[in-house]
DNA sequence: TCGTTATTAAATATTATTCGCAATAATACA
DNA sequence: TGTATTATTGCGAATAATATTTAATAACGA
């Protein structure tokens, strides 16, 4: 379940000149450890560690949240207006996609295999390096219909 | 080619409640008028407007560009940091997604029918009304592949 | 073990986007 | 066709997410 170890982790970063620190350590394994469906915010993530009496400055957690979502092991979801949220990015037989509402964000996650190999395909096609390959649907959810458009 | 005239933008609108203005007539023009392939932030949107004479208040455009988002005329796009961009959301036969490099911001466009049935398929399952369905691969182009990993 | 330098925390800066408000102008309706 | 209603505009100010600067710290390579 837990694609990357604290080694794993550090030999990748090692690689491009890059430091395992255990802001980041602890950081990744928050998003290993989180339940399926759920997706964090920076704000979000700062206040789940708080709790846990880590003490990771909001500064370093956009730092590492940018840094991870640019290195393909998490994955930058749009899925509110003003903020992004993260989620780990696992590889094919959990790898999904959100269907969303656009006025009340209610997020339904499905998966489908093809989309993630027409993903591949396209990038391999033109040369690029596959980091995430995600469908979003923007839409409106059977009850914001219902509510007679107050937007 | 332009698939709203501003009668039926007008039908659109009234229908809801809402008015048809000069200022909503002129911005689904632009956007409508727009190269293949182009997408506007807001500044731009505003920046090209003013380059034409045409005085529409930042606020405005805004207020406009998420309302016609919202009511599927046009598609939010997230394409670089910090920003958002807008195009035309244009149906089948036009209906296209992103490939991005997250280093450069290099867009690639590519048109592929069948994800737009899998997404139609799951918002039908799922009770959702569609207005949006994007495929966005975010991956390391060519170039910046080899640029030796300055992030 | 040591020097180099990437990374951190904290405070501050930036900037995209939103909001409050008074003035204006589209619609609905008489 | 004129009038009342109220959605919309433009302006300026406010907000909030994210970036940046700096000095101190701590990973890493040798």
């Amino acid at each position: 379940m837990s694609l990357y170890t604290a080694a794993s982790l550090k030999a990748e970063l090692n690689d491009r000149g890059w430091r395992l620190t255990p802001q980041r350590q602890t950081i990744l394994q928050v998003f290993q450890n989180l339940a399926r469906g759920k997706h964090l915010s920076a704000e979000e993530l700062h206040d789940l560690l708080q709790g846990e009496g880590e003490q990771i400055s909001l500064s370093t957690i956009y730092r590492t949240l940018k840094l991870m979502a640019r290195m393909g092991l998490l994955r930058e979801l749009e899925l509110a207006e003003g903020h992004k949220h993260y989620e780990i990015n696992q590889p094919y037989p959990y790898h999904h996609h959100h269907l969303l509402c656009v006025r009340c964000n209610k997020t339904i996650e499905f998966k489908n295999d093809t989309i993630l190999k027409i993903g591949s395909k396209q990038a391999k096609k033109d040369g690029f390096h596959l980091l995430d390959c995600q469908l979003t649907i923007h839409a409106i959810c059977p009850s914001c219909q219902r509510a007679l458009l107050p937007v």
